[in-house]
RNA sequence: GUGAAUGUAGCUCAGUUGGUUAGAGCAUCAGAUUGUGAUUCUGAGGGUCGCGGGUUCGAGUCCCGUCUUUCACCCCA
């Protein structure tokens, strides 16, 4: 028999690892919460149709479809299966796939469930989602998000939520250097009116999002390759080259973008934005107003945001954005307007084991073992662990008769801080020897003076 | 989807122009120690060299295919 293996793209995480994810995802969901922002869940499985078409045409060939159950051969029209062209029949032996992401099955929701919801709604959302990328550094093809998002609000105070969101998370992680990235897409439609874009605004924002990684050069070259003038992006990279404040950039990009009317709505929501921020008596710390910053072209409409940690070799590790019109694919009268944030959690924890900024003791479970030598020290030891846990002390008893040492190995393997050995001598006088893993030091004391030293 | 690299013990890796029975460190197990882990000493087990085919008297080593992992592009968290 072949050893196993697992589907390309996809981890086990082991005990080691929960600890370390799960104080990641504990840290997130305590913050949404106390950002009054409530939990939903949905189904791993989607509908194909309720997936296609929201992610644009390189999206659809990232899901994962799900094979029909039974007889999946039977309705394909003869034709088809002749032609043996896979990508025609998809639709016929494939009705349901995994989600791509959170956001358009939290759509579908609000859709589905408009009457009974509260708006403005904001909703937090854990869950791993899956995409048939082809997997490397940073990149899997499951992993999960961390999404919050509001709909049925214009109110750009959601935006700054979302920034102070990132740096409560991002504090309470221990994570210092990064920069939210924010940029607006009116902006962007500004620098597309800028350089005569017309329909090839999309070949605009992908190229320029490329300016930090791939330079200046690179990028005009890509554009002119696309049938941009070096004339018309002249003013573009005046822009995109502006240093300085947040507000100089502002200043800068209001006197550029007099005549279009989607660079002035950008300016003048940014500003706000910053407005409220001051207002809640935040700073603008972190916060980095990025021209270039262009991402989910195929739905964000308003404010875009991205957060990259610095000094470590992972993309970004969070991605949102406004969406006016989400709900509009599944309902063309509603028109929710919805703002969200998403945390990349698998990248997140990349980046802090890189940066070695985990607590060494996340891994700690169980505090007491019960180590014994027969069955009568084993026996005495079951009443010594109903004591320890009816005082709330995590413990254990080793469940089998052995050596000690094969005992306190494996306490010190689990790292239990304390072990507390029970043989003829403590059955008969009460006197436990507790002893500190840490230090060898152990002492005799009676139970009740046990529980309050290992409490403490 | 495009291009490139990688794969030898549980892990990290050696392995000579192709030449006897494929090695090391760590880990595991046992003992030194029948009331003491993490440190010390001694010993043992563990490999179809990713898989399939080819070249050769002979392949871990060369060639082809395939899978895995990794890196870049595309895109993204």
């Amino acid at each position: 028999m072949d050893k196993p293996t697992l589907p390309k793209g996809t981890r086990d995480f082991g005990p080691a690892q929960m600890a370390k994810r799960q104080f990641i995802f504990a840290s997130i969901r305590s913050i949404f919460q106390k950002f009054g922002f409530l939990p939903l869940e949905t189904p791993a499985m989607e509908n194909l149709s309720t997936l296609t078409g929201k992610y644009g045409e390189e999206g659809d060939q990232l899901l994962f479809k799900i094979l029909n159950s039974g007889d999946f051969l039977k309705d394909v029209p003869a034709d088809k299966l002749v032609a043996r062209d896979s990508r025609s029949i998809t639709f016929d032996i494939a009705e349901k796939g995994l989600r791509y992401d959170l956001t358009v099955p939290f759509a579908r929701y609000v859709v589905m469930n408009r009457h009974e919801i509260t708006f403005p709604f904001k909703r937090y959302q854990i869950q791993p989602v899956w995409r048939a990328d082809r997997p490397q550094k940073g990149r899997y093809r499951e992993f999960y998000q961390c999404d919050a998002d509001v709909v049925g609000t214009d109110s750009l105070f959601c935006e700054v939520e979302i920034i102070l969101m990132i740096r409560e998370a991002f504090a309470a992680l221990g994570i210092t250097d990064y920069s939210i990235k924010i940029n607006h897409r009116g902006v962007l439609g500004g620098l597309a009116d800028l350089a005569g874009a017309g329909d090839q605004q999309t070949s605009l924002f992908v190229a320029i999002d490329k300016l930090d990684k791939i330079g200046e050069e690179k990028v005009k070259e890509e554009l002119v390759a696309r049938g941009f003038s070096p004339n018309s992006l002249t003013p573009v990279f005046q822009l995109l080259n502006a240093q300085g404040t947040t507000a100089d950039k502002l200043a800068l990009l209001d006197g550029t973008f007099s005549q279009s009317a989607a660079g002035q709505k950008g300016i003048a929501e940014l500003r706000q934005m910053l407005d409220l921020l001051r207002a809640y008596g935040a700073s603008e710390d972190h916060v980095e107003f990025d021209v270039a910053l262009a991402r989910g072209l195929s739905y964000y409409t308003g404010c875009i945001f991205e957060v990259k940690i610095h000094n470590v070799a992972i993309g970004s590790v969070c991605g949102g954005g406004r969406y006016d019109n989400l709900t509009a694919v599944f309902d063309g009268k509603e028109k929710s307007s919805g703002v969200g944030i998403s945390f990349g959690i698998d990248r997140i924890y990349d980046a802090m084991e890189e940066l070695q900024l985990f607590p060494a003791r996340t891994q700690i479970s169980t505090k007491v073992l019960i180590a014994h030598f027969d069955a009568a020290s084993h026996s005495y030891g079951l009443g010594v662990l109903r004591a320890l846990r009816e005082a709330g002390i995590a413990s254990e008893i080793y469940p089998d008769e052995s050596k000690l040492k094969k005992q306190l190995e494996y306490a010190d393997r689990k790292l239990i801080p304390y072990t507390i050995v029970i043989g003829p001598d403590e059955v008969r006088t009460g006197q436990l020897t507790l002893k500190v893993m840490g230090t060898g030091e152990q002492q005799a004391l009676p139970i009740t003076d046990i529980i309050h030293r290992v409490r403490a």
